[in-house]
DNA sequence: TTCATTTCTTGTCCTAGTTCAATGTATGTG
DNA sequence: CACATACATTGAACTAGGACAAGAAATGAA
């Protein structure tokens, strides 16, 4: 039960048994039906979700209702809207939404302080995730001013090959950043070679 | 000297008089000239820097040559290409170069590693930072996608005041993802109110 | 101060992507 | 099963923004 999550912290800190079995013991298990919204705009973000199964999105919406999708999270992602609201108290502006039946395993920040207590090894953990969070936020910002349409959608599949069978195509537009027509007008001219 | 990266860093977590000692005592301090490249594509990023004085910027290059600037950094920012190259060992993606003549305090993989060793405190605060320039890239992540030219434009003056004084517009517009024509015409309309 | 280089502006034409509307196709629910 | 709702496709008309070109203004180096 415990395998995935521990294999995900592991990635780049190593941590023996005794390490991981306070690690686990922290942790809160959690069912959700798909369609349900974890968090909602406004609301401080108490949680740190890692996705054992399902598929979840990460979405703004902005003044106009213009709804962008920031991310998606499959199994073995973290999401959770840790930029703002954990550390600061302002609510956040996110809205993260169960796309299909999840399992998660939660932390809150409580559960996660005592774990930088009882293991401050994991600071160094949660702090390289970060990191690699934010590199893949840079690396999409950049393939979003600089690439077209096309381009993103080709790139899309190939860097998450799964997701387009799982997710509505409107979800993918709307992550891409181009209208739900626009897609649909991209895949038939690809589907042509 | 150390007064503006001491108040930066004593943001979200305190420290004493003694750790912050260790911290400046780790420092490197470099003054560069401007239209300096610190960090060329596929070298490996050997610094995180804190800019004392002057302004950066961090940008791609893509297959077509086209130039996107991701960030600009000015006084009591940090600049680095963190997300890929210092902790995994490909080269970075990024160009950093100085637009003015600069000061920076800098630490290196070496020196930050010290750092956490001797006060395993450090860690939480780069923690934090990290997750402050997660944030900023996600919101400028959505601003790009949600917006049009004119609003992004008209919040990156109202965001950064003092950045149009200082860096020529077709770095602006290369922020932005627009064309510095494209920009110069939205200036124009602007000015008419 | 002159000449060169970089930056900024303006106009014209062009295209990637939008919006709206209509139609078709799945999917799910009592 | 029928019906409703959500989702996908296609077309036609429109627009935000790009590409190119040429000139003006600013900056800088000798």
């Amino acid at each position: 039960m415990y395998s995935q999550i521990n294999s995900n912290i592991s990635r780049y800190v190593t941590f023996d048994a005794e390490e991981l079995k306070i690690f686990n013991s922290l942790l809160e298990y959690k069912a959700v039906p798909k369609k349900t919204i974890l968090l909602h705009e406004g609301e401080k973000c108490n949680f740190e979700a890692f996705v054992c199964k399902g598929c979840v999105r990460k979405y703004y919406i902005d003044t106009n209702g213009f709804e962008v999708i920031l991310q998606f999270a499959i199994e073995n992602a973290w999401v959770s809207d840790i930029s703002f609201s954990l550390y600061e108290n302002k609510g956040s502006r996110v809205y993260i939404e169960t796309l299909e039946d999840c399992e998660f395993f939660l932390f809150t920040p409580e559960t996660k302080e005592e774990l930088f207590a009882k293991v401050p090894k994991f600071e160094r953990a949660f702090r390289i995730l970060m990191q690699r969070s934010l590199a893949v936020t840079q690396e999409r910002l950049f393939q979003t001013i600089a690439k077209t349409a096309t381009e993103k959608y080709v790139e899309f599949i190939d860097q998450y090959p799964t997701l387009s069978q799982r997710v509505a195509q409107h979800y993918i537009a709307s992550y891409l950043g181009i209208s739900a027509e626009f897609l649909s007008k991209i895949r038939t001219k690809i589907a042509k070679y």
